[in-house]
DNA sequence: TATGAATGAGAGTTCATTCAT
DNA sequence: GATGAATGAACTCTCATTCAT
């Protein structure tokens, strides 16, 4: 009754289960196209349910939404544990700056920092990720040591909104990020 | 249905005249306050005009969108104009940072490169002054010499919409700025 | 914004007071057919406008209702007034039960004693008509002093919710009315 | 779509059987609180059922109504058969009052007076249960021999609502049963 | 020209009912 | 027989846009 928790319930049947990665399937896509505004009945039409369903599983659209950036803040901090390399920070910098200019939903997602409480602790998994590689960066000798977390995460939440938001094409990605990482750089 | 030019009439009675600028004001405000979701029905309110004179001034709500942004951008303009010290362009970064963390629409705004074709031009004349900034700091010994325009928008566009989505305070601004600034210095 | 009060704005466009007029009409109507679950669509189709007009004239379906309320507590308390017999008590009282054999409204209305606030103060001056028809009626000595307010308003309210939900007939509301002034008849 | 009797099948299975007694309970027990509306949805849950066992009991949401309607019934005709007394008729009317101001069941129930065909003969029963009171009575010489039936079921019928709706305090219910006593009494 | 009432498509959401599991 | 997920029509309410006044 409450919109309190979207996590997947504990047993689903296996119709329901299939139903549920459709949806969100359908609403990544949706909304990585059309934005957050989009409907809710064009989620339900491209996963092929009826819109009901959709309600089931997610009694509103926020619900829906939340269920969405968390899915993708997961897979987020997968990429970020299998890289290893001293640099790492730049890597996984850049790889999320490609992938926003692709979909409006690392954009959303990133930007919701401090914005959603449903989604808070999974953004803040993201964040002790980020935590991490900058970290192994700093005792590498690669990232200057005055920089800070905070700042680190504001800068790859704004090239990841305007890297979305103005569709910058790979060579002004490389550029723009060239900029930013001298100034995160050591020596 | 289609959605012709916006610019102001040549000649306007007088009443019309003060009722668009009016318009316009209250529009800033409520569409800074609560994005551009906000209903034009809220915006004639705030004008103290009825709805159908919005509609007689901007026959579309994305006309009326469009004419805000157009003077926003001619407002920002004029400011980098005023701007004449050798390190101007960091000035300007950073006043613009600044005014994003408070207004939608400066973000909005900048956001809108290539999105909206109705405001191309205006956006084309902010480039035209931040390329001033840029190549005068160029010449001056404060920015890198490789540094090239379509970047530095890039940076600006994406730093305006991080500090107001994600709310930045001063400090974060300052430090997150700094690092940029690192990043396109010479030396 | 806020659904508080319904009462008809000052001053309204002659369409828009004329359309006014037509939906408080339509929904006394449907309404008093089919009970307060029927859909504002239907009120909406039976006076002749879209729907969104009602929802300008009333915002909420509670307004709606509440709206016909007090409208129609209105005209009770005009009818009260008209009555000047020492018994005029017991014909208001046989006049409202007639009624509510046939409207579902008068019903509700009565019922909505103490439950709805937004028509506390119309129910209210209904209230105060019956107290001055049993005062008179007690002075003229027709009904026993002991008899109080709040038992004549139980009394009226239930005769009138039974006679329409049941259906009473003429004959059965007479013989019914006859054992209830019986009761409240002196000596 | 016809809604057929919803008699309790001949042999059910035991657990069957169970459920359906727990379903009445549920339903008799929601729909006291919330009224007819409530969804039966809350009734399975709080029959610790799923909705598809309440389908297949009751085929219709109707058929659940009409069956709790029927169980009640049975039980007040039960209450009736156990008093003896002479103004058995006033214990039971003021009994029904007292129970219906705490439950919507009762009421809703003894509304249905002819309007549900469904229970049309379990409310028969409770009617012959009320025509023993009342002659009865009058045989003792405690009710006026002119008093028929009818209008003694619609006094009562609309007590009882009365009582429900408003929510009659003891003090309340027992001046208004007075006076109605006062009508119906001899002498 | 300004007004603001009317429009009506469409949004999110609910729920009785069906049916695959 | 029990389950509970899926359905989809219906509902209330919103808002850009039109047009009579």
């Amino acid at each position: 009754m409450t919109s309190q928790s979207s996590d997947p319930p504990r047993q689903l049947r296996a119709d329901a289960r299939r139903n549920r990665v459709r949806i969100l399937a359908a609403a990544e896509e949706v909304f990585a196209e059309k934005g957050p505004s989009a409907s809710t009945e064009e989620v339900a039409e491209r996963a092929g349910v009826a819109i009901g369903t959709i309600f089931r599983h997610f009694p509103t659209k926020q619900d829906l939404l939340a269920a969405i950036m968390k899915e993708l803040l997961s897979r987020l901090a997968e990429q970020a544990d299998a890289l290893t390399a001293d640099d790492a920070l730049f890597t996984f910098f850049a790889d999320l700056v490609a992938q926003a200019a692709h979909k409006k939903n690392v954009v959303d997602l990133l930007a919701a920092t401090g914005v959603d409480l449903q989604v808070a602790d999974a953004v803040q998994r993201l964040r002790e990720k980020v935590a991490e590689l900058l970290s192994r960066s700093q005792d590498a000798g690669t990232v200057r040591t005055d920089v800070r977390l905070d700042e680190v995460m504001a800068l790859l939440t704004s090239a990841c909104q305007g890297a979305l938001r103005s569709g910058w094409d790979q060579d002004l990605q490389r550029r723009t990020l060239a900029i930013i990482f001298t100034g995160l750089r050591r020596g």
